[in-house]
DNA sequence: AAACTTTCTAAAGTTATGTAATTTATTTGA
DNA sequence: TCAAATAAATTACATAACTTTAGAAAGTTT
């Protein structure tokens, strides 16, 4: 099953009508309660046309409203118009290895209504299905606000190695998933449509639409938890690579001779030395060999307990075992970014995930690292920042994928 | 100067007949003589619109012409149409350290007239576009069934740091140029328009254009020679990055507490470890300390006069400090291509520039590289080829520069 | 030679856009 | 205070490109 060259669609008339109204609602959106005559000003469109497109948006998609007049400048006073995001919905789901998030917010990206519940890991995926197909249905109703019909769709944000072409989570290695198919197992009971994908790009995405890509195009959104992965911008747009794959950042290897193993079985990747999981093996690992650490208090005398988050903890408070270990794994974060930054030249590179949440002392060494790394033409300096909705990024990611298929913004 | 927000231009009826015409003039391009029949069974136009665009696409941009008939199915015979690329011409340039190359070609890639010059590199920047230009006329004219009016532009490949917002060449360590501008020292004598671009990105718009591209639209063209960098190309477009520096894919980190220095500077770059530059300076670090080795008589006894292509001649005989420093290069090399490969899922990577030509020996050591360290989830390979067009692949992208301009490939 | 096929073109109808004129609602100024 | 000026939005009409339908052109088949 090979992609077909990517064509532009048969231009006719509609197609035409279609453009422009993406383009008017897209301005709607980003520049909030707008009159028709401004739209007319930066679309470059004829006042008629725009006043007919937004016409249909108003009546027929209901994606707009009228919300009162604007103060005139010595003529008819505008009507001020916006994007309809408070009675249109979408529901997001994260779906994690230890808990599934579920939300339903508004096309603002305003939560509604938000459940959390365990995942049933070892239950196997059939369990999971159905506990996530409880969740939406949970979502959807009891809200006598929000009319079920509103609701654009499910957008789920899955750990693991999406294959776009077939539709399916062809490796996952939180849950020990081999090519297993989402959609199928959720449609008989699910009524709104669904869409899925890798949650470090659903991040990714969520920035471009709600965080820094109301202002950028060229982004980098990274991932550092359990796993590290990246989410691509370029140009706008999500990138996907030829079979959906793009994005395994975390398995970049940054150290040629690594004895190191990966849980891909490769040697001397990103993930294996920087993650998550790798900060905590680390550091339990010289524990082990019984170097001295705060460390030993913290995990209450259990080296097995001993988290990423301990060993940030520790190193924040100086302790020298859980320094090293940490300047370390910043310090290949930092590298990676930098080749990334050196292949993709973007503007900005936002990173989250759990290790990211140790904050100053996570970012602070990273971006040492980079200053270190990147190949500096002149005086560009690519911006480091955490994301914009912390925990919240992959539900942010999952809710824009449902509105990019609203709005036909990937044309 | 910030870049546009990319957002579809204003599309009126004049756009989609652009878009269509486009699609049109493609699908003749690629499909060879084929009849007016054939392309609305492709396009999805309809009938009179193909008859209406081809008629344009013959008379006024004289782009297609008529071939004769094809054979009948039982009906009248199709009148075949292909793209008229042998009365329409380029000029391409490829701007090296050592030579200048230019070729007049017509928009089929066929060299029509070919000069290679020295380039002054000690003589400085105007110097060398005085040659440029006296090139450059040297082959627009002298040619009586070229006529000059279908010269469709000078396309020019330059080794270094092109910034597309400016429009300037930022850096490049080659020549020794700092923001140097080729289009105002050349626009007084040419009367073409003259685009240039960096010389790796060429060669992957020359593989889009004429080579793997007609196939593929995610694949990635490396260039390992003095230098190395890489073109990417993207759903069938070139990355170019915020500022158009994307693909410094010599400049990524490979060896994390590496001690050589690249000439960025930086440490444990790839293009420290493995250009052809890097393979010269370890083999004559090498052979400085006294380690015995084949490369002694290959150089005449001379250890500065040794190149990469020798130690490759050596390595292929079996020479061993000649094969430990060219596999060490071919695997950093297949490191930096695994990268590449996990982070983009291409479908193909091809590799071009001098250090290639060693053939066999290059291939296969990069192959068992990439074996090693990409991540393979499923069944899915990256196939590694040579560049399509060997030592003239910078050339065709040259040509492929201005093309892409004349056919509006790019809206 | 008549009927059938296939290719290409012409005429008429559709759709969405743009231009120009018109309506609407407010501010400005005599 | 009320007409003139101004700005926003709409209506009416012209235009451009597409599609559908119909038909002409140029062969093959029976």
């Amino acid at each position: 099953m090979k992609r077909e060259k990517s064509v532009h669609p048969k231009a006719d008339a509609l197609y035409i009508n279609k453009l422009n109204k993406i383009k008017v609602l897209g301005l709607i959106r980003e520049t909030g309660p707008v009159s028709r005559a401004n739209i007319v000003k930066v679309s470059g469109l004829s006042a008629p046309t725009v006043t007919r497109i937004v016409d249909g948006l108003i009546h027929d998609e209901k994606l707009v409203v009228e919300v009162g007049m604007g103060s005139s400048s010595g003529g008819r006073p505008p009507l001020l118009i916006k994007f309809n995001g408070e009675q249109n919905y979408v529901i997001g789901i994260d779906l994690g290895a230890t808990f599934t998030r579920g939300a339903l917010s508004n096309l603002d990206g305003k939560f509604i209504k938000e459940i959390r519940i365990p995942t049933r890991l070892e239950s196997g995926f059939n369990a999971i299905m159905e506990d996530l197909s409880d969740l939406i249905n949970r979502l959807s109703i009891g809200n006598t606000r929000v009319r079920k019909q509103r609701i654009f769709g499910v957008g789920i944000a899955v750990a693991g190695l999406i294959n776009k072409r077939e539709n399916l989570v062809e490796y996952s290695p939180d849950f020990d998933w081999y090519n297993v198919d989402i959609l199928i197992a959720l449609e008989k009971s699910i009524e709104f449509p669904v869409i899925f994908d890798n949650v470090t790009r659903l991040m990714a995405l969520g920035e471009l639409s709600y965080g820094a890509g109301q202002k950028l195009q060229n982004f980098i959104c990274v991932n550092v938890g359990y796993g590290i992965g990246a989410g691509i911008i370029v140009d706008g747009k999500l990138l996907m690579g030829a079979d959906g794959f793009a994005g395994e950042f975390g398995h970049i290897t940054v150290e040629t001779d690594s004895d190191i193993q990966c849980s891909c079985k490769k040697y001397g990747c990103l993930e294996a030395l920087a993650s998550g999981r790798a900060i905590a093996l680390t550091a339990r690992s010289r524990l082990a060999r019984g170097q001295s650490s705060l460390l030993v208090e913290l995990c209450e005398g259990d080296v097995d307990k001993v988290t990423a988050k301990m060993v940030a903890d520790a190193a924040r408070n100086g302790d020298e075992l859980a320094r090293n270990v940490f300047y370390r794994a910043m310090e290949y974060i930092g590298i990676g970014i930098s080749n990334l930054a050196n292949i993709f030249n973007p503007e900005l590179v936002t990173i989250g995930g759990g290790v990211s949440l140790a904050g100053d002392i996570f970012f602070d060494n990273i971006r040492k690292s980079v200053d270190k790394n990147i190949m500096q033409p002149t005086s560009r300096k690519v911006e480091i920042l955490p994301v914009a909705f912390g925990e919240n990024a992959a539900l942010m990611g999952a809710f824009a994928l449902i509105l990019h298929r609203v709005l036909n913004l990937d044309i």
